[in-house]
DNA sequence: AATGAATGAGATTTCATTCAT
DNA sequence: CATGAATGAAATCTCATTCAT
């Protein structure tokens, strides 16, 4: 994949070394989450990244476009692996948890990552712009999809508020992987999914389900 | 009020003129909130407070002590209040809906302030040693005695996870307060409170509320 | 006498009160011998001194002119002393001998002065206008005078250069003297005095008196 | 010659473009010698050398390093001549008048330089720190060194103090390059390294080369 | 394609100095 | 007389960015 598909002035000679560019995007993200945007120079990321400052310019025509190009291949690849895998889940509450995990985990998994993305992307007005943030929308727009899934199916209750909800999750992942990138804290991110699945769920599955899904487990468990 | 209370390298001829001082942030958090920490310059706000350059260093000692001192004031005023508020609020219920109100209006009644923050401020390691940012810490533990008040009293589970449906609160508000910042919608924050507020107390409250349904869950236990 | 006697825009109001003035320009010398002139700022005087920074400008009319009025007093004393026992002193060699202990001992009793002098008004060409200096010039004449009268009256060689020995004597007492600023040593400059006094003699007495001493020494050598 | 032999942070990339690095220089001693240092600007000292105030950035690290360099190269030069030489002059009185020749044809041939020298750099703590000053030192040692050949060899007289006649010579040289430099007399310095040397020869000479008057003169004395 | 070298463009910050009280 | 408060006026230095090679 190309190293620049930003929007803002994209660079016309786009392909040239893809493994440079990426080393260059690999160095700047690890610049980044280290210094934060405006502490980084474009030299500190040049020599991090073993090219001349004036490479870096080759591939990207301005350091805020490098910035804003570290999340686009990572959050095209988690947005097609999302919707490649989603269809294979069966019902809301099971796409819920994977989507909570699968989100949780984005960031987990990538450290450097998250802390451009939660200390300086979420930051930046000029990122609204950007291509990679229209991939955010649409993977936003998975949770609504799985929550009207689960009202039309029963499995949520039908008064809960698919937006706000969505709220609720997404707002909490980035609480809590803000909190890990400047605390440290806690050490294991993952770990939080399936609680955070658990509490939205116990809030909003709809009464019947929850009954008869509790009553079946009881009784196997009794069986067993 | 002082100008500064702000830890990271205080002036000592604090006083002065507190009006001014208080201009100055006010202008300051204008400009912020307008252009961001970077783009902002001294002069702007220099110039917006009526000042010169040179009087803003009067009053603080760097653009970044400017910053750090915006929000010491309103989150201080913010926490005494609700200190002395939350005694008189019978139930947990109740107390976690007036502090969710409470959370989104500080944000929905400031909306500089609240750009500040959510933009800027909160991408920032260094405010984490401010002393304002201390008071942010002890603003959150009222949530978790909160939880605790809850639980004991019955009002909520007892496997409810209080730092987790505290991120679940803090996170969804905070996620919404930026998209507001960023985004301009919605237009009335604050109507989101109790959406918040019913969502979560859907998922916490215990099932003597609820009843049937979770009779089903007691017997697992009993099972067991 | 008046703390400022300067020749560059001289205050109007001089007298005041002179204990203050005072005080301000030992806060002043101290504060430039440790500093150096542009490193001090007025309000490391004016704190050093127990005032206001505005309160230096009521004695003073700039930094530069409080800098300049640092010697005056100093110099002025000097100077008078020296007119003073001079006449009293039989022969140009002892006269000799005194202008130098004198000289060296300024700066040896002072060493902030000193330090001040050597280090900040030496390169200073502003201080060349100075009323300070003229004493200074008067005060160089002293040395001429002494060599002229000792040429007269067969002390000291009459093909000496008086303008070259007062170089050596002025230089050499100078070169010390920054020395001992700079690296602090030797750890007594007045010390010297004796050795640059014995040694310039050597070098500018008239044959006739050099005799009497290397007749000694012939002898001694004789006999040894 | 690279243009920053200076200790204080010196560049890494030192090389680039050597000429540029001494035209800066030149630059520089000339802005400075005509300013001082602090009234010139680095402005000044880019326009005179023809390149950016950024570029001067590029070959120094701060203004004063700039200061501290131009000595440096100069220095390095004059010393390296003068051990050169010195071996090949016969006898410590001929190497005294080259080394004083050399040491006042120094000033005299580069007026600028002597009166950033004379003027600045000798009233500066931080020069004592440089690789310049340490060659100075060095410089200093052969002074020292003639003196006791000369008194080895019977040339000098051996009660004569080094380092108080160095003392005499370099103070007296630093005198006059000083007045030189601030008040333009005398039109010739370099006239000026022999009267220093005869006047300091005849103070230091061994009797020897004196004899014959001073017997005459012994006799007279002994038989009154 | 890669880069060494050069620079344009400012912004922060510091202080000496002023002046009304 | 003393001073608290305000500010005008710069200057250093930093970097992102460009361009010729």
């Amino acid at each position: 994949m190309p190293a620049n598909p930003s929007k803002i002035k994209s660079n016309s000679k786009v392909l040239k070394n893809p493994l440079k560019g990426a080393a260059i995007l690999r160095a700047a993200q690890h610049i980044f989450a280290k210094k934060g945007f405006q502490a980084a120079t474009v030299s500190d990321i040049a020599k991090k990244a073993k090219v001349s400052d004036a490479t870096i310019y080759e591939y990207f025509s301005s350091k805020e476009e490098l910035l804003f190009s570290i999340p686009a291949e990572t959050i095209r690849e988690y947005h097609e692996k999302n919707r490649e895998i989603l269809p294979h889940i069966q019902g809301a509450a099971n796409k819920l948890r994977f989507l909570i995990h699968r989100h949780l985990g984005l960031y987990a998994d990538n450290p450097d990552y998250a802390t451009v993305v939660m200390l300086t992307l979420k930051g930046s007005r000029n990122f609204l712009k950007t291509d990679a943030y229209k991939i955010v929308q649409s993977s936003a727009r998975n949770y609504i999809q799985v929550f009207e899934e689960g009202i039309q199916n029963g499995e949520f209750r039908s008064d809960i508020k698919p937006y706000l909800v969505r709220a609720l999750i997404w707002g909490s992942i980035e609480h809590l992987v803000t909190r890990k990138s400047l605390l440290g804290k806690p050490a294991d991110l993952l770990d939080l999914a399936d609680d955070i699945y658990d509490t939205i769920f116990t809030g909003i599955r709809s009464s019947k389900q929850d009954t008869t899904i509790h009553v079946n487990v009881n009784l196997k468990r009794t069986d067993a």
